[in-house]
DNA sequence: GTACCTGCAAAGCTTTTGCAACTGG
DNA sequence: CCAGTTGCAAAAGCTTTGCAGGTAC
């Protein structure tokens, strides 16, 4: 069963969860560090890590690794989707087709020129299927 | 302009393509390094990833890094998605309503089961677009 | 009081780079 | 030939971890 910990609201998690909350752009982790130290100039990267990663496991954030920490290479150069399994980090080609409407429904919203999207379905693959063990 | 380069086609570069081609799954660096050593057994992951590099600019390749190398940390912990200039590689919210209807899709076609999807907008931002300087 | 947290420094990993030797066209 | 490439080793990032002291509750 998972550890229980009870998580403390330091004043350093505070202040890096306002931080974050204040900007609408999505900061790595060096920039929050910047951000936050403004406020707490003796601050360690070593501690906006952990409490990203904290903040995180508590839902109070997102962290974003859509293909995870580390690039992948595909030996398929055209444009396709993929999906991931949850349990083993396993890639493999979605069967989709591409939405080429997602595009077109986008552009009046944004200030943005698009030009394309990337879309990934995230699973558990046959093998990590408790069921069919 | 763009610095002209006359790629060779060397024995290296050759199998690492063959390898990448050879697999359905889509590896990393060192588990692409781990397939070529197999043929040739004294090559280096530097060569591998400069390899990578050189076949991804030629697309005989893709490099898969949707939300970039580093991770990013999203102060809305509900699912939304996003768009990503590709010129300064800001990220913002896409003022897009969730897709629903995908997963549904999916679901008919594949072995995974399928829980959830992630859907990124690549563009241009305002600040880079170069008609509104 | 004590489990959790912090700052610092060191370590860990992936990826890139400098360099002298080598090679494909 | 010689620009492009390679292997090796070292460097460069980003992220994690060990540890001793500090703190929230």
């Amino acid at each position: 069963m998972p550890k229980k910990q009870n998580h403390r609201m330091t004043n350093q998690r505070k202040i890096i969860l306002e931080e974050l909350k204040k900007v609408k752009t999505h900061p790595r982790a060096d920039e929050i560090y910047k951000m936050v130290r403004k406020r707490l100039p003796h601050i360690s990267l070593a501690t906006v890590y952990r409490n990203l990663e904290v903040l995180s496991e508590l839902k109070e954030i997102q962290k974003l690794e859509s293909f995870g920490t580390l690039k992948r290479f595909d030996g398929t150069p055209e444009n396709h989707y993929h999906i991931r399994c949850i349990k083993c980090d396993r890639l493999d080609d979605a069967p989709f087709s591409l939405e080429t409407g997602l595009e077109k429904k986008i552009r009046p919203l944004t200030s943005f020129t698009v030009i394309g999207h990337r879309l990934e379905f995230i699973g558990i693959c046959n093998e990590c299927t408790p069921s069919r063990k």
